[in-house]
RNA sequence: CGGUGAGUAGCGCAGCUUGGUAGCGCAACUGGUUUGGGACCAGUAGGUCGGAGGUUCAAAUCCUCCCUUGCCGACCA
């Protein structure tokens, strides 16, 4: 992508009211803006950093022979009277009605409608141990929202649903859950803690979170003060025969008893994750985006492109190289003060920079810049390319490439 | 819902104590000089001061109510 068709949505100075570092630099670095409390538009480069981390979930899920569907978020409010949810949940739970007064509600999930998807569809019984899952939208009317996207009205979740015949299958698709959950967080770079949990309003059995350590500065009558807070970026449930009851789900045995189905669910906060991980990788320049979710993995920052036509020609063959090699490139094609661009890329956090300037191209040379690190090499223009790769391989052995989606 | 801050140009802020008809920085636009770290000079444009009501000759400023919004608590993922 290159500047001129692809605007920034980078602010220079702290918004009013961005607390946590982590919305300040959603902010600035123009992945969110705010449109009320708790409520987002995703900007073009939060937009991509969504879709990448959607991409790997959806490849460690499908490792797990996960199957993706999509249901209703606006969801009749019957079948939650009927769970007896409708009242556990209270206020929370948005709720609206059509034009002919019927009642419904605004999904924060899903138990119950995928519990009807398999009640209607007993054939699907051949197939269990199985597993469903979804990337959606979800809703809750927060008391308070919070923290930006760490707490909103809306927000974009992973939800899957197992299905097992005993309760000793379930425990074996509930450790395969977590052991995948624990990869989709190691290859976000995101540290994280497992903590056994209470159901809260979805279940009752046994269940776990994934809590991220997140540290935040407070000023409290001016002493500053290191608050130090759980964030939960994803849980996972065994829901046993609860909702299975409710909706009359069984199979029957030999004795002709009846065999209620076991059922689990696994959560992960999705737009809550992206904050996690700023929270983690972050300086005082701005993100520090890992490989893997990075919005763009690899920058060209030609400097004194105005006067140097070499230097334009040059960058603008390296830009086409890297996108051929399917490399998420960014290139600053634009007449810009140095300290712009390279504030820009820096706080929009690319992890790797490559500045081609006169200086080095009289010698076919350029500059490589570790955002992390802060790194600088120089390299003979045709190398650059082996060693980006070299890099990328190294930190991710699976090739998320941008065609897969 | 309790406690406590904030709302003035696209963004960040000053002005409010002591009422006299709105200013600074950045961004935008014009011209010029610069430019390997958010530059400089000159100029232009942009505001029913969150809303309604009240006090007053006169309200951004004082009073009342409402709205929006941040943080703490409670609640939750």
């Amino acid at each position: 992508m290159r500047i001129t068709k692809y605007p920034l949505f980078t602010i220079k100075e702290k918004p009013q009211n961005a607390e946590l570092i982590s919305n300040e630099y959603m902010l600035r670095s123009g992945i969110i803006q705010k449109n009320s409390s708790g409520l987002y538009t995703w900007l073009p480069l939060g937009y991509r950093i969504l879709k990448k981390i959607k991409r790997i979930i959806r490849y460690y899920m499908k490792k797990i022979n996960g199957i993706e569907i999509y249901m209703p978020i606006l969801q009749s409010s019957e079948i939650w009277k009927k769970s007896g949810r409708l009242k556990l949940y209270g206020k929370e739970l948005f709720k609206i009605n059509d034009r002919k007064k019927k009642k419904f509600i605004l999904s924060p999930t899903n138990e119950e409608i995928i519990t009807q998807l398999i009640k209607k569809n007993v054939k699907i019984f051949q197939n269990i141990p199985i597993l469903f899952f979804q990337i959606q939208t979800k809703f809750r009317d927060e008391i308070r929202p919070s923290y930006g996207v760490i707490r909103s009205k809306e927000f974009i979740m992973k939800d899957a649903y197992s299905f097992d015949i005993s309760k000793k299958s379930l425990q074996k698709t509930y450790k395969k859950m977590s052991k995948i959950y624990k990869k989709i967080f190691k290859k976000m770079n995101v540290q994280f803690k497992i903590e056994k949990a209470d159901g809260g309003n979805i279940g009752d059995g046994l269940s776990h979170e994934f809590v991220t350590i997140t540290e935040s500065m407070q000023n409290i009558k001016k002493k500053k003060k290191i608050k130090k807070k759980k964030l939960e970026i994803g849980h996972i449930f065994q829901l046993g025969v609860k909702y299975s009851k409710i909706m009359n789900i069984y199979t029957k045995d030999n004795n002709k008893n009846k065999k209620y189905i076991y059922m689990g669910c696994y959560g992960i906060g999705i737009t809550r994750l992206i904050a996690a991980i700023i929270e983690q990788n972050n300086d005082h320049k701005g993100i520090i985006w890992p490989n893997a979710i990075a919005p763009f993995t690899v920058s060209i920052i030609p400097i004194q492109i105005k006067k140097n036509k070499k230097v334009k020609l040059i960058s603008e063959k390296i830009y086409k190289t890297f996108k051929e090699q399917n490399i998420d490139v960014f290139f600053y094609d634009k007449i810009e003060r140095t300290g712009i661009i390279f504030s820009e890329i820096e706080l929009i956090g690319i992890p790797h920079n490559i500045i081609v300037s006169n200086k080095y191209i009289q010698n076919k040379e350029l500059e490589y810049q570790n955002r992390k690190t802060g790194e600088k090499k120089i390299f003979k223009i045709k190398d650059i390319f082996k060693y980006i790769h070299k890099i990328l391989k190294k930190k991710s052995r699976n090739n998320f490439t941008s065609k897969s989606n």
